[in-house]
Formats: structure tokens, C-alpha cells, sequence
DNA sequence: AACACAATAATTGTATACAATATTATTAAC
DNA sequence: GTTAATAATATTGTATACAATTATTGTGTT
């Protein structure tokens, strides 16, 4: 199954696999990724970790600091902000398209997607639900067709996960089932706007469900310590 | 003045003189970027080339071939749609922010770069003015301040100034001046709906004047040769 | 002269060696 | 016992060496 060890990986590779850890919350914000540890871990040169990183960083899920290495990403509330409204930008825009253009194959996809949620979600792997939850946004952009905001949403959705990490209680799965159902009820029936409706009070939830200022807590925390 | 043969550059620095060259289409889409030039001429080893090649597929502006090395793209039709559908539905929203919350200060930023794009333009410095024409954009995405959108845009200006360097005609120079400037109008005048419709006209203007089959005009030239 | 094939050169892909920096451990002073 | 300074260790940053692949040149055949 886990063959990290004998074959060797591509960089999309690396990033694919730290994406998805983060994604689980398998990697904490602030987790230290040791050059020497994930090249033996993967199996390639430290080389190779390097440039994954750069993608990484880029993308915004780990941050590098020079001479001291890389962290997962702990996004501040100001980004949090910035995510949330860019997503509530895009992903109407998605909807419309999906609505639009949608064939029964794309409508067949989203459907098995919700079953596999439902089926987490019951197993109370709560892990598996915030990536499912993710990629159902992901799926949404894919069937869009636009490349370019595919591409936007494939950066999103990855920290929006971090955030929930972060700033979530432990207890709260993030994206309620029934709205992402609901959405593609809309979808199906050709009605753009409920679908935009849902999908923005569908946003609105998640961001609202944040507890936002854990994180400050946190930093406070850290400061008492060592008055 | 040219510091690249005694100082060693950043990463990020080859990053942006491998942009600002794409950008002013002094690197036209094609060019193939060889890692031992850039090395020598960077005065670094291939290492950070490769390094921040990464990040430059990762926008899109270069395209990695397997063992064949890096190459300035060649945005297909298809693609520049998506940007065009992308930047329409992103910089309205920077319109709004920036209406809502530009200060004097920002305001004359705006003007100082009107100004230079005019000297640009009077100059006939084309190079310079479709880089400006470019920056315009990037300035009013900083001045919107959503960190996120910022960073979308930083990729979709570059792509487009490399679309105009494929598909505009040698004469037209992208972003007439005046569209610019009556923007900015708007927005001091605090008329987000004005500032909105005249960005939308703007970017259909762009993308309307952009000869579309000129690269596959150029396909066939190529066979036709051999033929 | 045109084509196919082989040898050579050039270029990319990867790992590793070394230098620079940061972290940890040890020792000494107070 | 706590703190400061210093030595030892570990980690990152960069360049380079070598392997794998592709591009080019040269040679012989038809």
C-alpha cells in the first residue's frame, strides 16, 4: 500500500501527500517539516523536498523562515478574512458555470462524492470529513471548467482546511451535509440563483462557525509563560 | 546599474527579472531558458534556477518539458478565456474595495503611475507601456489590500501581458490611456457602479482586440515551410 | 543527394558534499 | 541553582559531481 519508501516520488507527489495531511489536520499549524525526515520519508535528495516547499510556500500552506526551515502555516485572522471573501467571490461564479453546463455524468459525480461525505460522516472519521468537505468545493471548480479559477480554488481549499484546524473547536465538522446536498439539488434543478443563494450562506456558516480569536489566545498563552 | 555578474540574486529576485521580461516581451512565448546561461548570467548555481523555474511554471508563465527543458508559454485560446472570465469576475471587487477605502495618499499613487504610462506612451516606449499598462492593475489590486486577490492578480497580469505579446497585432498597444485615467476618476469621485462598468469595458476591450487564431496562423506558417 | 543509424556533445535530473547558520549541550561564573 | 558564554551538534543553503536523457553531428548506405 504504502510504497514511500521503495518508489521514488515526483515533486507533485510531495506536495500532494503534505497537502493532504494538512488537509487532515494530520499536520498542525506551526508543525516543524524537517528537510533530512521527509527526504528519507519519501526516499529522494533533500532536493527534491526544497522544491516542493517552494510549491508549498507559494501556495501558502507551510511558510518558510531563511536558515530555520518550514512550518506548517498558523493563517492569522486578516488572511482568514481575505480567504473567506475570495471564496465567496469565485465560487458563485463556479456554481453558475456547474448549473449551466452540467451533464448527468458531472451530476452522477457529485452525487457519489455526497455518499462518500455521508459514509465519513457516519464512520465519525472526522478527518476524512474535512478533506471530503474540501473536495467537494474542488469537484464543484473542476466541473466548472474554468482552469484558472480550478487552479485558485486547488490553493483555497487546502488553507481553508489549515483555518478550520486552527480555529475550530474540536467538536464542530466543518460543512454541514445537508448544505452541500442541497446545492446540488439546485444545481440539478437549473436554478443558478438558490444555488449561489445556498452556496454563499453555505460559506457564510463556516466562516461564522470560527472561533477567531482561539489562535490570539493561544499567542497570549505563549507570553504568560515566560512573564 | 546591471548587478547580476558580482551579486548573487534571490530566488525571488530571478523570479521577477524572468517576469519583467516576459512581461515587457523581451523573453517572447517560445523562448526556450536554458538553466547554464541563466545561471552564469544570475551568477548563481542551476540549483536556484530550477528553484524559481518552479515557481514560474507554477504561474504559468513558463512551461516545464521533461528532460527538455523550460520554455516561455504559449497561452492557448482556451486559456486566455479563463483569465479574461477570471480577471472580469476578481477586479470589480477590487474596484469596490479600492472605491470604499482609498485614501489621498492612494490617490495620488494612481495618478503618479497615469503620469508615467503617459510619458511611456509619448515616448513610444512600447515595452514599457504594456508593463505599465500591466502594473496599473497590480497597483489598484494593493491598493484593495485582500492579500489573496493581490496574489491572484500577480499571476493573471503577467499571463495576459504574455497573451497581448502573442496574439496583438506589432502596432496596437494594450490599455489605451484615457480607459485608465477615467478610471481613477471614478473612484475619486466615489462611484463604484462607473468605476465598475468602465474596468468590465476595459478588460472586454483588451481581450475583443486580441487576434485570436494568430498563433495557429503561425502553426501553419511553421509546417508550411517544411512543406 | 536523401535517409538511416551511430557516435558525440549538450542539457536536464538527482544526489551529495561542503559552507553557513541555528540549535542544543556543556561548562564556568556568580 | 540560575545565568552567560562557549563548544558541539544538527539543520539549512548553495554549489557541484554524476547519471539519465535529449539534441547534434558525422558517417555510411541506397
Amino acid at each position: 500500500m504504502d510504497n514511500s519508501l521503495t518508489v521514488k516520488a515526483s515533486i507533485e507527489q510531495i506536495v500532494e501527500r503534505i497537502t493532504d495531511a494538512v488537509m487532515e489536520h494530520r499536520l498542525p499549524p506551526g508543525s516543524k517539516l524537517a528537510e533530512d525526515k521527509l527526504a528519507s520519508a519519501f526516499n529522494v535528495s533533500r532536493t527534491k523536498i526544497r522544491q516542493a516547499f517552494i510549491l508549498l510556500a507559494n501556495e501558502g500552506l507551510i511558510t518558510l523562515h531563511a536558515n530555520r526551515g518550514a512550518f506548517v502555516t498558523s493563517p492569522t485572522t486578516e488572511q482568514t478574512r481575505d480567504i473567506f471573501k475570495t471564496r465567496r467571490l469565485i465560487e458563485p461564479e463556479i456554481i453558475r458555470e456547474v448549473t449551466a453546463k452540467a451533464t448527468a455524468q458531472d451530476l452522477a459525480r457529485l452525487r457519489k462524492h455526497l455518499k462518500e461525505e455521508s459514509k465519513a460522516r457516519h464512520a465519525d472519521d472526522r478527518r476524512k470529513v474535512i478533506r471530503l468537505s474540501g473536495e467537494f468545493h474542488l469537484l464543484l471548480a473542476e466541473l466548472g471548467g474554468n482552469q484558472v479559477i480550478n487552479k485558485i480554488m486547488m490553493e483555497l481549499c487546502p488553507l481553508t482546511c489549515l483555518i478550520i484546524a486552527l480555529y475550530d473547536g474540536p467538536k464542530i465538522t466543518a460543512c454541514p451535509e445537508d448544505e452541500h446536498s442541497q446545492i446540488v439539488d439546485a444545481i440539478e434543478n437549473k436554478d443558478p440563483a438558490t444555488a449561489i443563494k445556498l452556496m454563499k450562506r453555505h460559506l457564510s456558516h463556516i466562516e461564522d462557525e470560527l472561533n477567531l480569536d482561539a489562535y490570539q489566545k493561544r499567542e497570549i498563552h505563549w507570553e504568560a509563560i515566560y512573564s
